[in-house]
RNA sequence: GGGCGAUUAGCUCAGUUGGGAGAGCACCGCCCUUACAAGGCGGGGGUCACUGGUUCAAGCCCAGUAUCGCCCA
């Protein structure tokens, strides 16, 4: 084995050859366990969340195959309609110059397909570097061929069941891609904008009760005057309820405009009076409804005026109740050049009172970035109601389970308030609306033009269009569980694995995606009873990887670390390229390239998928997000190495040597020593509180107990404890040692594997071979780790008497160590101890483990002494009982051990007077439990006891 | 404004029925000891944000305050 571990020369190969035996395939044997991914979106590629959360996922998917069950670990990518649109839009344009209306429909979504089949495979190869045991044969996509299947299906037996409508509503318009989206792809932002307040005259000649002839209106948004149909006031606002009933005539239209008494008018807010825009806003939409009031569209698709208004009833037909005409000096303006006109004309006509500025949250679209409008559409919508009852039931009753917890409330919060969802995009990259339209508006759903007409007897000469619009991305990703298992044609699977065992996914997500598909799929999916079907039964929340600083990671914050620079590792002129190269944002790249020199001064070192695994595992506590921290990746890629270092020397020591391994039934004869019965008890209570942490999904802690096992206990103590057992033991102590080695060895890697794949798999296959590890039931020893089974509890193997013993070997060990560093003495000088107060137990630990004493704290005699022997001038230390003496003469400075003793004595008598203090106290004497005063009075006695031998070694050493 | 979360060593974080404050990294000292210097041995370091309450006992439970963050309006 090289002297260090080179992750590098493994993972792809070990990887490959897994992927060659079909080891990540459902075996076929044992109960079904299944993950499905949350799909990562085709044009990305994969940053630290997702790393993060698919290591959590192959750890429990190589976890639950370990354990014999029958596992799916199901993959695959969404379409991401208007991302992967934006990004071959902006291709073509960028290459050719040309738009997607200069290909057209087809010709378009073609070059999509293209785009898709050379870019999708980024993710795929991302995620075989991660280690992911992924079953590659069923990948999906949102956009082939079975999952459009599904859509269709879905969205007709939706529509039959009355559960998807038409309508004209107000949605969120992105006036740059020109589509509707949902409310969950807005981001709203504090922004310093203005408030105007604009004199609106009263018609018919009414007074205000202060005698004015007009009302003063207040608005962050002047240019929407031009779609006005009502001004409201408190009904209990004593200024104006008297004009409840009465009109205004509308400034620079001439519209007569009902004043209405709504609790939306807030009586402490600005004048008062609200004006109220019902197309072009989404509360005066509401108060509109209540008030009947028609609903006036002044804008196009792109957020200009238009020339002539639109104007509709509450129930979205047209309406004649105000004229269409709209002042022509502002026709075609923008909506933002239309206000400062508008602003213009106002104060031309002595109509504006005064501008203040003001704070305001402004809707902007996620991925545009531009201000959403609120526009009076045509969209498809899925009358979430009678999907919101089994969804909310499912995870009260406990079907479903938030782990933590906590985010069931956001969850039913969310459910609590759901709106109906608006589903159509008007984009060309999607499933396409399975509905069709006559000449007259008549709209006619089914899975094909040919269904649609026989369903609804259409003769052959009536035209029939297809909707132009597509689904939303996330109406596909809703079915991903089920349709990704082979509904709706094949329901085999569906039997096995559904309902999935765990979703793993950030907390983000959970409105878009995690509640959707619960409402889907418990709609569509039954049980043998004809019970809903959950999509999952735990999902598992992962909070949000952080850079270093605790920002979020973004590509326009230019923070966005690729898990395989991670890996690999990368240059700085490398990751700055990678960084700030092809930016839509380029002003930002000095800003980035300054931040990025700061944090990554040299690039980033390689460390391997193994050591970038095991940190995540190790972060991963729950409820919290993760600051990454760089400290951490590196002292796991050192842990790595330590492993590889130990193994090393197992096989050094144990290689073509007789480990005690059954040969045609027979083995050499075995010796275990205290340090080999003592540490197979602390590996079985590693693997104890492994599979608890697992269940919990407490990775965090299952990773520092694989870590503190190794490290601490495994290569710290154990293996040293072996040395002087291999260099001068009998045969048959060498044999058990040997034995035991290996034994643990390969248990050790079981146990960790399915936190780190690749370098558990190349140890371990040099260490069974000396093991007595059947490999598999056909004796097939050159299998692989990750399709063995998995380390389970045996109690049998914990001997408490071991474990007391080692204690105490270590304890005299490190007591001798300490006296060693204290006192600068070198650690190669070897030491003569006497030893003082020695009992019946401490004599039978000598007797038994004086090699072990010797080899570790370096010593060259023991001598006991009797309780009348004078010992020679020692600095001391304590072991329970027993003092621990080594002479000073030629040593040790009187000074320093003095020093020395002091301190020890000053710890110990801080402890002793806090639990004298506790145990003085009556109402603790009277009211603790028995147990933890017995506690604290032993505690008490050990100090009292030590105390008392330093103290008299005080007086002997200072009386020099 | 409503809800949720956080606040523990210099940094990043554990601390699960309330009963001796922990880890990794960083720091200090010694050591290239034949598995590992990506290492070994030893050591220092915390008013557990603050205030009050419950309790024999509070990092943990309760109430409130402050600061930071997230979600919703």
């Amino acid at each position: 084995m090289e002297k260090t571990f080179n992750p590098s020369e493994i993972e792809q190969s070990l990887y490959q050859s897994w992927e060659e035996q079909g080891y990540f395939s459902p075996t076929g044997e044992g109960d079904g366990y299944s993950i499905a991914i949350p799909p990562p979106n085709v044009t990305g590629s994969l940053h630290m969340g997702h790393a993060f959360q698919q290591t959590i996922m192959d750890t429990l998917i190589r976890y639950q195959r370990m354990q014999g069950k029958n596992t799916l670990w199901q993959t695959g990518m969404d379409h991401a309609g208007i991302a992967t649109q934006m990004v071959v839009e902006r291709k073509i344009a960028a290459e050719e110059d040309k738009t997607r209306h200069d290909y057209g429909r087809e010709a378009f979504i073609d070059k999509v397909w293209e785009w898709k089949d050379e870019s999708g495979g980024t993710i795929g190869k991302q995620m075989r570097r991660l280690g992911n045991s992924i079953d590659w044969s069923r990948e999906r996509f949102t956009m082939d061929d079975g999952m459009s299947e599904a859509v269709q299906e879905v969205f007709v037996r939706l529509f039959e069941d009355d559960l998807i409508y038409r309508g004209k509503r107000l949605v969120n318009w992105d006036p740059k891609f020109h589509t509707a989206i949902s409310d969950l792809e807005v981001e709203n932002k504090d922004k310093k904008g203005h408030m105007w307040y604009l004199r609106y005259p009263l018609a018919d000649g009414v007074k205000t009760a202060e005698g004015k002839d007009y009302l003063v209106v207040a608005t962050t948004r002047p240019e929407t005057v031009l779609g006005d149909t009502g001004v409201a006031v408190n009904p209990k606002d004593d200024r104006y309820k008297n004009l409840i009933g009465k009109h205004i005539l509308l400034p620079l239209v001439n519209r007569l405009i009902p004043i209405v008494g709504d609790d939306h008018a807030d009586m402490t807010k600005g004048s008062g009076c609200v004006k109220i825009t019902p197309a072009h806003d989404f509360n005066d939409n509401e108060v509109g409804k209540r008030h009947d009031l028609p609903l006036i569209n002044i804008l196009d698709k792109n957020a200009a005026i238009l020339a002539s208004a639109e104007v509709y009833k509450n129930n979205g037909e047209p309406s004649t109740a105000y004229s269409t005409e709209l002042p022509s000096e502002f026709a075609g303006l923008d909506r933002f050049v239309a206000r400062k006109a508008i602003v213009a004309k106002f104060d031309e006509l002595g109509l504006l009172v005064e501008v203040k500025d003001h704070d305001l949250v402004a809707p902007y679209g996620d991925r545009s970035g531009v201000i959403i409008e609120p526009l009076l559409t045509d969209q498809w919508y899925v009358r979430t109601a009678p999907l919101v009852g089994p969804a909310v039931a499912a995870v009260e009753t406990g079907q479903i389970e938030f782990v933590p917890k906590q985010y069931e409330n956001m969850y039913n919060a969310w459910m609590r308030d759901l709106q109906d969802w608006c589903i159509s995009r008007q984009l060309w990259w999607g499933h396409r609306i399975p509905a069709w339209y006559d000449e007259n508006g008549g709209v006619y759903v089914g899975r094909t033009e040919a269904e649609v007409r026989a369903k609804y007897t259409l003769s052959a000469d009536i035209v029939l269009k297809q909707d132009d619009d597509v689904l939303d991305t996330w109406f596909s990703s809703a079915l991903w569980t089920f349709s990704t298992l082979g509904w709706p044609s094949n329901v085999e699977d569906l039997k096995k694995f559904h309902s999935t065992d765990v979703l793993v996914t950030g907390f983000d997500i959970i409105f878009f995606w995690v509640a959707r598909m619960i409402m889907m799929t418990m709609h569509f999916i039954k049980d043998e009873n004809g019970q809903p079907q959950v999509p999952f039964k735990k999902v598992y929340v992962t909070g949000l990887i952080r850079d270093e600083n605790g920002d979020k990671m973004s590509k326009s914050k230019g923070n966005v670390v690729d898990p395989l620079d991670m890996i690999d590792g990368i240059a700085l002129d490398e990751l700055l390229e990678k960084r700030t190269g092809n930016m839509m944002q380029p002003k930002l790249a000095a800003k980035i390239t300054k931040l990025t020199k700061k944090e990554y001064p040299a690039g980033i070192e390689a460390h391997g998928t193994d050591a970038l695994r095991f940190t995540l595992t190790s972060v991963a506590s729950t409820g919290r997000d993760i600051t990454w921290d760089m400290k951490r990746l590196d002292g796991y890629r050192n842990f790595c190495n330590k492993l590889w270092n130990a193994s090393r020397y197992v096989l050094m020591n144990t290689e073509e040597q007789d480990c005690g391994k059954i040969v045609n039934g027979q083995q050499g004869e075995m010796e275990f020593s205290l340090a080999d019965r003592w540490i197979l008890g602390q590996f079985q209570q590693t693997v104890k509180t492994v599979h608890e942490s697992f269940e919990a999904f407490r990775f965090d802690l299952a990773s520092q107990a694989l870590y503190e096992f190794t490290w601490n206990q495994f290569c710290d103590w154990y293996l040293e404890l072996t040395k002087p057992v291999l260099f001068k033991g009998s045969e048959a102590q060498q044999r058990g040692t040997r034995h035991t080695l290996v034994t643990v060895l390969e248990s050790l890697l079981r146990l960790m594997h399915p936190i780190m794949p690749f370098i558990t798999e190349t140890i371990w296959q040099r260490v069974v071979p000396l093991s007595n590890f059947v490999a598999d039931d056909k004796g097939n020893e050159s299998a692989s780790i990750m399709v063995q089974r998995f380390p389970q509890f045996d109690e049998s193997q914990c001997d408490q008497t071991a474990i007391d013993d080692l204690e105490w070997v270590k304890q005299f060990i490190v007591a001798i160590r300490n006296i060693r560093g204290e006192m600068d003495i070198s650690p190669s000088k070897e030491l003569p101890v006497l030893l003082k107060n020695v009992n019946a137990n401490d004599q039978r630990r000598l007797d038994e483990n004086q090699q072990f004493l010797s080899a570790l704290a370096k010593l060259d005699s023991i001598t006991v002494l009797a309780d009348n022997d004078d010992a020679p001038l020692s600095a001391t230390a304590v072991v329970g009982d027993l003092s621990v003496l080594i002479p000073m003469a030629g040593l040790i400075d009187k000074e320093a051990e003095l020093a020395r003793l002091t301190k020890a004595i000053d710890k110990l008598e801080i402890d002793a007077q806090r639990t004298r203090g506790k145990l003085s106290n009556e109402k603790f004497v009277g009211k603790a439990p028995e147990a933890v005063i017995n506690k604290e009075k032993a505690k008490l006695a050990d100090a009292e006891s030590a105390l008392a031998k330093l103290a008299e070694q005080m007086v002997q050493i200072s009386a020099l």
